[in-house]
DNA sequence: CGGGTTTGACCTGCGC
DNA sequence: GCGCAGGTCAAACCCG
């Protein structure tokens, strides 16, 4: 299933992955649009319906790779792959207007690597939540149109809360946010 | 010294 | 089977 910022209005976003930075008010991160795709219907979504400005190209350029969504796979020789061996997890991804990279969430993300892709003229970058227990991911690319539109890919929920230290700045800004703003 | 970042190597799946 | 592209690992490095 696919939603649009349309279609949930201010009740799908915190429902689904709350924390997610829509309402960072301190960078001026607003959210231009964004796709929910939960765990059952990504798999080689081509037609994907997009939220807000997102075009439905990138969409697809987004998560129309069939390589996104596999089965169990048997773990390598010396153990790697090893997050491909779970199965498929929520994923939502949106766009924002932004100067820097990583949004302020609430959360604490370590990066682990970052790969120039095909037909971008920017890398994307690979960041994984710091807390134990919690696998969520989420990837971070430019768009390579328009260097200050930033792709940010949520994979997975988080276990626990926005880190203490944000917490409250995070509660504050989602007070604050509202989708009207799209 | 601990935690985060960088970066090259490695692994896997897919298309041809 | 081979090459390509995406995703991940992990050692080296950086910084507070």
């Amino acid at each position: 299933m696919l939603s649009s910022a349309a279609d949930h209005h201010g009740s799908l976003y915190p429902l689904l992955l709350p924390g997610i930075p829509f309402c960072n008010s301190g960078a001026g991160e607003k959210p231009t649009g964004f796709v929910v795709l939960d765990a059952g219907e990504a798999a080689g979504t081509s037609a994907a319906k997009a939220g807000g400005e997102i075009a439905s190209t990138t969409t697809a350029t987004l998560h129309g790779s069939s390589s996104w969504w596999k089965g169990p796979v048997v773990a390598g020789e010396k153990g790697r792959m090893k997050a491909r061996r779970k199965m498929r997890e929520p994923r939502f991804c949106f766009q924002t207007r932004s100067d820097v990279d990583l949004l302020d969430d609430g959360y604490k993300w370590r990066k682990y690597g970052q790969k120039v892709v095909k037909n971008s003229l920017h890398p994307r970058s690979y960041y994984r939540c710091t807390h134990s227990n919690c696998r969520v991911k989420k990837r971070v690319e430019r768009l390579s149109e328009d260097c200050r539109m930033v792709i940010t890919t949520y994979e997975g929920r988080h276990t626990h809360s926005p880190c203490s230290d944000d917490a409250d700045a995070a509660g504050d800004r989602t007070g604050s946010c509202a989708f009207t703003s799209l």
